[in-house]
DNA sequence: CGGTTCCTTGAGAGAACTCAACGTCGGTGG
DNA sequence: CCACCGACGTTGAGTTCTCTCAAGGAACCG
């Protein structure tokens, strides 16, 4: 909770708050930023199955930014199917989609212990007035997330979505291929039954293009699921990117 | 091409090229807007089968504001499928989801004759600084594109995803139900195949739901194709709205 | 008038879904 | 300690929604 002091390089201002990821904190001066944790940032603390964030319908006060973990944002319509609208790992920002009616249009919940910081929606415009950097960074977010749900939401077959949706988590998580959430949720993401999700997942595994270690998949064969998930869109096409720096 | 001098209500601010539709222009005050439109905007004309507005891949110079008009943007993939990524009407921001990488994300076209206005995006950006009611703009823009792409995405049924597609037209267009693209088009963008739009639009229309003139469709049932669209989230819930003002 | 695009309708095929059953795992409590 | 429970993943069999393929008509245009 202390400012952590030590300098870090100047190239990449980080956050005060959580020098290792991009969020919100990251822009901006020192000094607006030390001012701005103190007055405005509310962190806060989710466990899995112990809450929302917010629910469909909330009005939004707050934009979130995620810190640590991971959180899902889904609906469930009249026949009672739920519909997840994404997720939101570290650096991502939550509540994009309700601003422009300050309505939320999720219910948004943890799928691991999770920490997230809260803006309030009116000092988020201010912000981004006194701080265009702020502002190229919720633009840049937006239009990434945009980017995202454009892409999948395509109409592609289960292979391909899947595909893409393993390349891109495993690049969110700088390589390591982890997912903090069930078959059930990753379905209901790239509309999948979960027998489906499974049986592709499977089947990838029968190709040998990755393997699956406690029900964890380790990609094998990248060229291979890249070219299978390539009209996607969803990650990019060049095949050299895979250390972390 | 010349400002039209006319004073309206200054309940609206409106944009000094085009007062009819809402776009960047109607944000700030009205000297800011004279120099922006005579240093940053360039309008440009689009015919249909006439060359596109930008193509995938294209580095993003401009942000476009949907001046008239009807446009499309779609992708390709490795397999000759199109990709419908989205319609923009007037008052529609193009390229937004491309800020994050600047790098076009799809090709857009134009369906009808049709205008838009063109800001460079690094004189966007500075726009934003100056003119918060802009930033607010394009924030607000942003954000209902993705709500719009999410709840198209989820995972409907083909009545559910056409019936939410021809409420939400009706209602950019005020209340007349036009659509100026094909229902081949139609069915890329619902990931619907073209036949099996038009058979769900002869559907709709065997159960009273809607009447086709000369392919034209004409919401009678309002309430059905409500309940029926309703979980898809792309319109909002309340009945009463069809009046114009 | 041929050529093209769009819409329409039918018949068959297929990708994904539903339903059902079973095994595993981790918690909870008797 | 073990029985019970729920959540999750797995596998099979049958179904269905939507797609594909095919063909024809209508409108438009050079």
């Amino acid at each position: 909770m202390a400012f952590d002091a030590t300098q870090r390089d100047q190239t990449r201002t980080e956050c005060l708050v959580c020098p290792a990821t991009r969020c919100l904190g990251r822009c901006g001066d020192g000094a607006l930023q030390r001012s701005w944790f103190e007055t405005l940032v509310t962190q806060r603390s989710l466990m899995p199955g112990n809450g929302a964030l917010f629910r469909v319908g909330d009005a939004l006060q707050d934009v979130y930014s995620v810190r640590a973990g991971c959180l899902k944002a889904y609906t469930v319509d009249a026949d009672g199917n739920e519909h997840v609208r994404g997720f939101y790992l570290p650096g991502d920002l939550i509540g994009l989609d309700a601003i422009s009616d300050a309505r939320c249009r999720s219910t948004v919940v943890a799928l691991v212990p999770s920490q997230v910081c809260a803006t309030p929606l009116s000092q988020l415009r201010r912000m981004m007035r006194r701080q265009p950097r702020m502002a190229d960074y919720v633009i840049d977010q937006a239009s990434r997330e945009l980017g995202q749900a454009l892409a999948l939401s395509g109409n592609f077959t289960a292979e391909q979505r899947l595909a893409a949706f393993l390349l891109h988590m495993r690049r969110r998580f700088d390589g390591d291929l982890h997912l903090p959430m069930s078959q059930r949720d990753i379905g209901n993401y790239l509309r999948l039954a979960t027998e489906t999700v499974c049986r592709t997942m499977k089947a990838f595994e029968r190709k040998r293009w990755i393997r699956l270690f406690e029900h964890s998949p380790r990609i094998v064969d990248e060229s291979a699921m890249r070219q299978v998930a390539a009209p996607v869109g969803l990650v990019e096409e060049d095949p050299s990117l895979a250390e972390a720096a």
